[in-house]
DNA sequence: CTGAAAGCGCTAACAG
DNA sequence: CTGTTAGCGCTTTCAG
């Protein structure tokens, strides 16, 4: 442990060539001769040489980091996006720089400036509100950005992956409404997340115009433990609903996790959908019924579009990419008689006008 | 957008001081009249300036970053740990970098070489084999390395954090078997990896002890589904154990999937301890009874080790932090008749000299 | 194909 | 306290 680090010089010497040389052979910008190659590798790999990055950048103003920025790093959401593009971004020979912005604007924009201050090719980000940084549209301008899941359409900024949020509400509450519930609760995390306003009123929307009746709308949070207890303070005032559609991963734990401690039975008593497909859903013997956003194949849209403004620079205008997130029906769902078809079940001896499904338990 | 980048030069010229005392007023490292420290901010923020980090760091020798690497990102052990490091790290004015190895060990070489290549001021790794990295190991003994988690103590190349692995499985299976159970599976994800041997291994040997009979030990690997197969598999030739000790949150899942495909009841049916205490546990009308590890607790030792090192050097010899996991006790254990207390019911009148707990279900 | 020399943006050292 | 100068390790000329 002589020396404090090796340096290209150190190889050039032991191997007897230049430092240009040794340079040509990590990069292969320049064609070497074979001979010189392979002592320059044996010289490199017996001092255990590591060219330095920060170096080699300053120089050639080129750089293989992209930078990856998510609100959340224990959200399986976002950490599987984050993995997903690391892998992809490996495989194209980039490495990737993560930072978590915990869900707060001001954390954000300082993780943002040391993200940037690595001069990265390229950055992918989840923005912790609706507001895109001030500092990343004004980099976006030079840089490659790429935005997703927390976005508001039409985006000026930058080039957006995101789910068809207004559809994934609208299905989930249909499923819903069809199978006679009436009452139903939508779990919001915050309204003022445009995805998630999106995602809740256009199932309110929905439930409205279908059944007349108002949904309610509940804003738990971005946090677990938070969620869960305003959401227990709702439920000791309030009638149990017949359901409850979660908007998010952490909404959804939050909603389960009150029912556990109310000793609420799904879907017996109540009815129950989540957002998300993590596996701790399957791992349960009531499936849970979820709304399954495609987590890879966004991760995968953002990687290929950012690679392709890496190659391309950022002169065209932004493109907005949306893709579609579909119902994984399993077993939290369960059927009720709405009010109106009991009521006129009762009434009448003749089955009433109900839907099929309302049927359901009269059989 | 004239230039490409701004540099210190144009801030310096801007604010007509030379570029050192840009330079001063933004590292701090030198005083700077008041004046001047206004003008230079100033300039800089109206340029956009951001310090350039390959450049500083090339120069200076000093860097702030760590990096940290770990087997799974998805793995809410992991990414909790991370997200812990990342805030503490921020708190002293360190940025982080992350990298996974998807609990391969040639990824993990070649994320370590990235990781590496950023000459970080130090690292804390979570291998992702019982072996520490050549290249890690090498690297231990001029860079501070704390390593976590996946750890074969005693360890002579970095200082370690981890938990006492053959307590945790000795608490957990004491707790089987006081509650009756005999015929027990140990879920290992891999018994190769020697904390997980560690729990097993001293769960099966406590349970050899107080019962004489012999733990069936399952590896089901590190990804739910592969272990969710290999056990639904397992369960198809195999009688239903009275209970299943899982020994990583991967493997709690695999089980957990599993018998929810088998619409086997907890704990009915058969009594499972979990490991790990994520939210989604609590979120089920039967919570998991679990072994938790102190998480925040590990994060923060290593961070303080590590810091430490960073202040003071890597010339004194390793030390190994281990902390102590808890049992949770939740309901997802039931009580059984072990047979011999059983036969000895049946055989006499008078209660056999069971354990206070076997009697329980007479009452 | 290889080597010599210059310089990327910044900060250490020293002079003023 | 501020400016000047040199040079970190690499890559890029450009000459051989």
């Amino acid at each position: 442990m002589s020396k404090d680090r090796i340096s290209i010089k150190d190889v050039s010497a032991l191997a007897g060539v230049s430092a240009a040389t040794v340079s040509n052979v990590f990069s292969g910008r320049k064609p070497v001769n074979r001979d010189l190659q392979e002592r320059v590798r044996k010289a490199a790999s017996q001092l255990g040489y590591l060219p330095d990055r920060a170096a080699s950048q300053l120089r050639s103003g080129r750089t293989n980091v992209v930078a990856v920025l998510v609100p959340d790093l224990t959200d399986t959401f976002f950490a599987t996006i984050v993995t997903r593009f690391e892998a992809l971004a490996q495989a194209d020979g980039y490495d990737v720089i993560v930072a978590s912005s915990r869900d707060t604007p001001a954390i954000e924009a300082s993780r943002l400036e040391a993200l940037l201050a690595f001069r990265p090719a390229g950055m992918i980000a989840v923005p912790c509100s609706n507001e895109v940084p001030e500092a990343l549209a004004a980099e976006a301008q030079r840089m490659p950005v790429v935005l997703v899941d927390r976005v508001a359409l039409p985006c000026t900024v930058a080039d957006t992956v995101t789910i068809d949020n207004r559809d994934a509400g609208a299905v989930a509450a249909r499923h819903l409404v069809e199978h006679g519930h009436r009452d139903i609760v939508l779990a919001a995390s915050r309204m003022s997340m445009s995805p998630i306003e999106e995602r809740v009123q256009s199932a309110a929307d929905h439930i409205l115009r279908e059944t007349g009746r108002h949904a309610t709308i509940l804003e738990l949070g971005t946090n677990v433990d938070e969620g869960t207890a305003i959401f227990a303070r709702w439920l000791e005032r309030h009638d149990v609903p017949d359901a409850v559609l979660a908007s998010t991963n952490v909404t959804t734990l939050s909603v389960l996790s009150t029912f556990a401690a109310f000793r609420i039975a799904i879907p017996d008593r109540v009815s129950m959908i989540a957002f998300d497909d993590d596996a701790w859903m399957r791992a349960r013997n009531t499936g849970l019924t979820a709304i399954r956003q495609p987590v890879e194949e966004i991760a995968e849209a953002a990687w290929d579009r950012l690679r392709l403004r890496m190659r391309e620079g950022v002169s065209t205008p932004p493109v907005s990419i949306v893709m579609n997130a579909g119902l994984v029906v399993r077993s939290s769902v369960g059927q009720r008689i709405p009010e109106t078809a009991a009521l006129a079940l009762r009434a009448s001896p003749r089955p009433a006008p109900a839907s099929a499904a309302a049927d359901e338990p009269l059989h």
